[in-house]
Formats: structure tokens, C-alpha cells, sequence
RNA sequence: UGCUAAGUAGCAUAAUGGAUAAUGCAAAAGUUUCCGAAGCUUUAUAUAGCGGUUCGAUUCCGCUCUUAGCAACCA
């Protein structure tokens, strides 16, 4: 994560050689803790065994060749850490270098092709706040993956046939009263969802009314195979569906298209978008032509009752039904055809799933299925599994309506933010912005507040909402981020309305920095290696955990250093040449969360 | 019962095997001479338990405990 490592990497190998006779050492460097003198410290631990002598001996000696070398400007020997303080126009060289760089902190091309699949949403019920972090998560993803140069795909795969889809559909067909979205002024998939839980519960009434009436034990009503007139008249739809039954595809087609409709709204008021969309309507034909080729070369195997199934005991997985009896297809058959079809496509030498992480034994299946079949995209697949988005009352559950919705949240976010400006009695000000542009930072401000608090938590963990305290806006929050950035823009435009300039001219002779200079310079200086590790790591709370360090440390830097009063014109030139870069910083990583930063707030 | 994750202060989150375990909220005190204080500076509390590997463990390994998910012809 460290600046100019490749610099010192380089000295301290020759170092080693040179006194010890050593080749080819690790050198272990790491930022040097704040209560030390210095930015780089290597570990000497590991290089002590190999010198026969004490960690502190043989951090003595590098640091002493090395400022014999005059490559450093001096060190400081610490419980077997050797630190190290580089001189400060090797800094300047590397803050010159990014300043003038528009591209700083990309990562150079590396021709390879990748995939993201990161929404896969079911046309039954409307988006809520766990398909959020999902959605953030992976358009986030591939914004970092994309400054790390790889040449990037986003896809999103609609659920838009099956079971599910057709107990909404069967309820609407019996109570809907030709309802519409216009009629009933839902969202279309708002009004969908509806009839989602209305099936819900037309089935749930069922079951308890046959265990009132003693004709079901209340155990057997709770299992999940439990059956009820209704749904044996969906499992019939679905069965339709499949045969091409003309007027259940028109009813189909007529209610997809309003739940389409309402996504495409919400992915517009979110600001995510995708290059490809793949509909499992179109691919599970695929995947059934791959189950006929399974069964021909022996990787599935049929059962008595017709149903497909594959024996994955020797991956230490289960034996995993492929296709059902019926000769209806599952989950699993889609997605072996929507991975060839992706495949056929754009040949990505990566594909990337983010899905939640209730299905990580499904993709375990899924990707061992692929390499049964010797896929080409077999060892390049990818389940980013993220954990659940839990509320105070337990995970959520679309089924029960337990649920924060996603468009809700959103709104009440933009109001929160509303009032929040208006109270900050700064609105004469940004009056003068005009409306339109007023509703816009109310909206870079709701919306990056919840942005920011789904990703900054790192994606493998279940984490907490508690819709009560809601979202933050102060401390480690986007408002906040968002506020170094509008408060760095309007000195800069103080500066160029006061005719000050900070042209590299006019502060190249400045070198003798406070403190917290370095330590803003330092942190700057490591934007492309915190995409890169993000990237890695396919990680974007990385990157947010590096917004927000940004924005504290400008913070201290605009208390420790006053700009416009600085002792001199050079300091004061170079204070904003670092604010400059610090916003441009600032608003290309916020913008990798998938957050714009506004230019006042 | 098995498999997989995860257990860090009152709460929410950090820490390539490294130095005194970091940050925010909530709590206490102070602070507005450059930008718009959604700020800045202080103050308290924590690695679930027991072993092991290591110069060194929040991190790796084993066991125990707790929670969640999966083990469905649900998705």
C-alpha cells in the first residue's frame, strides 16, 4: 500500500548484498507507524535469521549503508524495525508526477477481459435494501476493476421465469381485476410484489386452516414441502409457461414488462446501469441442452422418475439435482446455460458473480459443474459471496413483507438530506444554485450516505441496519467525505477568483513541510496502489476506507496549515497545489464507490 | 447431525503474522483569527474460551462455546 516502494525495494536488495552477501531476500516494508519518525519501515526479522546477527544489528547496517548511499535522508533503528525518512524532493518528484497526471491513481491496461454479473433479480417483488448492497457492491466492483485496466462487462441476469414467478402471476390472474400500474399508481414492480404476498398468504391460510380443522399437523404444515391447491395451480402454470401455453405468456409478458419498467426506474434513481442483460427465459433452454449432453457423456445420471442428477461426492459436494422429473428446469440448470451464453458472448478470461452468500454452496456446485465439463471460463469464475443485510428484528424476508424497501429508502434519504442542508442554514447560499441543481446535492448527499454505509463495511460480513438510528451523515460517513471535497473546491475558487496561482513554478522551491504536508502527500500517493489492491481483493471497502481517511486528513491538514494565511507565497501555493490533488483524489475515488461529490454543500 | 462463514469496547466497524489493537456513534471537556463547524483537539472501555506453531498471533492450526447461512424437485 506503500508510495515508492519499488524505489526502495531496489536499494535495500543491494543493501542486503552488499553486507551480507544475501540474494533474493523478501524485503518486508510497511508504513511506518505515526509515533515514529519516518514513512517506511522494513522488518528485519525474518532477514536477521539469515544474517546470524540481532534484528537491531542488522537494521543498523542498512540504514547506515543506506545513508552512505545518500538514498535516504535518515533512519532510525526501533526494536528490530528499521525506519526510514526519505528526502522530501523524492516526495515532490512523486507528487509533481501525480498533479499533472490526469490518469493518477489508474492502473496501466492489462487486455483481459472480465465479467460482472452483480444483480440478479427476481420479477416477482420490488428491490429492498439487501438487493442494495448487492447492486453497490458490484457496480462499485466494477468501477475499481475497470481503474485497475481490466476491460470490464457489467451484466445483470433477470430471474423472470419459474415457480416463483408464477404465484404472483396465478394471484394477479384471480384477484387482479385487470389492475395496472397506471390504474393502480404502483411502480410496476411495486405492484407485482403485492401479489407476491397475497399468494404468500393465500397459502398460508390454507395450511393453518387444515391444521385448525385437524387434517395437518402443525409440523408437517411447517415443512417446506407443505403443499396447497393454489400452489399445485401455480406448479400447473409453470408447466404451461414451459409448453408455451399462448395466454399465460401474454400474461407473463404483460407483467414482466411493468416490473422491468419499475427497475429500470430504480437503476436510473440509484445511478448503476449494465452493459448486457441476460433473461433466465432465454438461457434455461440452453441449460437444458446441456443437461442432454451431461446424460450422453456420462456426467449426469437419471433416476427411475426422470429427474437429472449429478454425483459430486468425489468434490466432496453432494449429489445435486440438475432437472426435475417433470422435465421443468431449476436454478442451477439456468445457470449452467447463462454461463455458456456469457461465454459464446464476450470469451472473458474472468467471470464474476455477486450474489449473497445463503448461496455459496450453489456456486460450489455450480463452478464444479463447470469444470466437469471442462468449461474454458471454468477456472476464471468467481462467487463474490456478501454477507446479509440484517435488521434489528432478524434477517429480512420478502416472503413476509419483512423488508426495507429499496426505493422508500432511497427517498427518505433524499429528505434526511434535504433538512440537513436547510438546517445548516447555508440554503441562501446554494439558493442562488436554482432548484434543479439544489435537488441534485440533496440527491449526491441521500444517496451517498446509503452508498457509502452499505460498502464500507467489508462485503463477507453480515452487517446491522437499524432503521431507527438510520444512516449516518456524521463522522465515517459520505457527507462528510463529501464536504472535504466542497469545502476544498471553494478555496480553489476563492484562489482563482483572488488571482492566486499555484503553478509548479511557484512552489518547487518549497520543501520544508509540516508534518501533516507529508502525511496528506503520503496517503495521496497511495491511490493506485489502493485500486490495485482493491481490485485484488475484489474489495471496494477498501477504497471507501481510503475516502475517508483522505477527508480526516485533510481535515487536520486545513487546521495545522492555514492556506491563504500561510507564512509565504510558496507555502501557500503548494498548500492549494495539495488541495487541488487532494479533490480530484477525493471525487475519482468517491466515484469508484459509485458517489459524486458535489462542487458545494 | 454434517458443511461453510463470522465472533474485537454500550453499539457499529478496522488492523499483508509485527511496534502501545485503529476509527465512528453514544458519553465528558475544550474549540469558530484561511473554507461553509456535516469540522478540529483531549478523555474511558475490547480481541468468546482453552491449547499449539512462531523471535512475535486479532490474524495461521486444533478443540470447545455462540450466532448466521447452507445441506430443498426454493431462489
Amino acid at each position: 500500500m506503500l508510495p515508492l516502494t519499488s524505489h526502495l525495494d531496489l536499494h535495500i536488495s543491494k543493501a542486503i548484498q552488499t553486507l551480507f552477501g544475501l540474494e533474493n531476500q523478501k524485503i518486508e516494508l510497511q508504513p511506518t507507524r505515526k509515533e515514529f519518525k519516518g514513512s517506511h519501515t522494513l522488518v528485519t526479522f525474518g532477514l536477521a535469521k539469515q544474517t546470524c546477527q540481532s534484528p537491531d544489528q542488522t537494521a543498523l547496517k542498512i540504514g547506515e549503508y543506506l545513508k552512505n548511499e545518500n538514498l535516504i535522508q535518515d533512519f532510525e533503528v526501533v526494536k528490530g524495525f528499521l525506519n526510514l525518512t526519505l528526502p522530501n524532493n523524492i516526495w515532490q518528484g512523486a507528487f509533481l508526477e501525480a498533479l499533472q497526471n490526469l490518469n493518477f491513481g489508474n492502473n496501466p491496461k492489462k487486455n483481459e477481459k472480465i465479467l460482472v454479473e452483480y444483480c440478479s433479480p427476481n420479477t416477482n417483488k420490488p428491490i429492498h435494501l439487501g438487493h442494495l448492497r448487492n447492486i453497490f457492491l458490484g457496480w462499485s466492483l466494477c468501477q475499481i476493476l475497470d481503474a485497475d485496466g481490466y476491460d470490464v462487462t457489467k451484466c445483470i441476469l433477470v430471474n423472470d421465469r419459474g415457480i416463483h414467478i408464477c404465484k404472483s402471476m396465478l394471484a394477479y390472474q384471480k384477484y387482479g381485476n385487470d389492475e395496472t400500474p397506471q390504474s393502480s399508481k404502483l411502480k410496476g414492480d411495486h405492484l407485482i410484489g403485492k401479489y407476491y404476498v397475497m399468494f404468500s398468504n393465500l397459502h398460508k391460510d390454507y395450511l393453518k386452516k387444515q391444521v385448525e380443522e385437524g387434517k395437518l399437523s402443525q409440523e408437517d404444515a411447517e415443512k417446506p414441502n407443505a403443499t396447497s391447491p393454489i400452489l399445485q395451480e401455480a406448479q400447473i402454470m409453470l408447466q404451461k409457461w414451459e409448453q408455451g401455453d399462448k395466454e399465460t405468456l401474454a400474461l407473463w409478458q404483460k407483467m414482466n414488462d411493468w416490473v422491468l419498467d419499475g427497475f429500470k426506474e430504480t437503476y436510473k434513481n440509484i445511478g448503476v446501469g449494465f452493459d448486457k442483460w441476460y433473461f433466465e427465459s432465454n438461457t434455461y433452454i440452453l441449460g437444458k441442452e446441456i443437461v442432454e449432453e451431461g446424460v450422453k457423456n456420462g456426467i449426469f445420471y437419471k433416476k427411475d422418475d426422470n429427474s437429472v442428477w449429478i454425483d459430486l461426492t468425489s468434490e466432496k459436494l453432494d449429489h445435486k439435482l440438475v432437472q426435475r422429473g417433470d422435465g421443468t428446469s431449476v436454478y442451477i440448470t439456468q445457470d449452467m446455460g447463462t454461463a455458456d451464453l456469457k461465454y459464446q458472448d464476450f470469451q472473458m478470461k474472468k467471470s464474476v458473480y455477486v450474489v449473497g452468500n445463503e448461496q455459496d454452496y450453489h456456486f460450489k456446485v455450480l463452478f464444479a459443474i463447470f469444470k466437469k465439463f471442462n468449461r474454458a471460463y471454468a477456472e476464471g469464475s468467481y462467487h463474490l459471496s456478501y454477507g446479509m443485510v440484517e435488521l434489528p428484528s432478524g434477517k429480512m424476508k420478502s416472503r413476509e413483507g419483512k423488508v426495507v424497501d429499496a426505493d422508500d429508502m432511497v427517498a427518505e434519504m433524499i429528505n434526511i438530506a434535504k433538512e440537513k442542508t436547510a438546517e445548516s442554514g447555508k440554503l441562501e447560499n446554494l439558493k442562488k444554485l436554482g432548484e434543479t441543481e439544489l435537488n441534485h446535492i440533496d440527491n449526491m448527499i441521500g444517496l451517498g450516505a446509503i452508498k457509502y454505509f452499505l460498502l464500507k463495511v467489508d462485503a463477507k460480513k453480515t452487517m446491522l441496519f437499524n432503521p431507527e438510528e438510520s444512516l449516518e451523515f456524521d463522522g465515517d460517513a459520505s457527507p462528510y467525505i463529501q464536504y472535504n471535497h466542497a469545502r476544498i473546491k471553494t478555496i480553489l475558487r476563492r484562489a482563482e477568483s483572488e488571482n492566486i496561482g499555484f503553478e509548479v513554478k511557484d512552489f518547487q522551491n518549497y520543501l520544508d513541510w509540516h508534518n501533516t504536508e507529508h502525511e496528506l502527500l503520503q496517503l495521496l500517493l497511495q491511490f493506485p496502489n489502493v485500486i490495485a489492491e482493491a481490485s485484488k481483493t475484489y474489495s471496494p471497502y477498501i477504497v471507501a476506507q481510503f475516502c475517508y481517511e483522505i477527508a480526516k486528513m485533510y481535515s487536520k491538514f486545513f487546521f495545522d496549515c492555514s492556506i491563504f494565511k500561510a507564512h509565504n507565497e510558496e507555502a501557500r501555493a503548494f498548500r492549494l497545489a495539495l488541495s487541488a490533488l487532494t479533490g480530484n483524489i477525493l471525487k475519482k475515488a468517491m466515484l469508484l464507490l459509485g458517489i459524486d461529490v458535489p462542487e458545494m454543500m
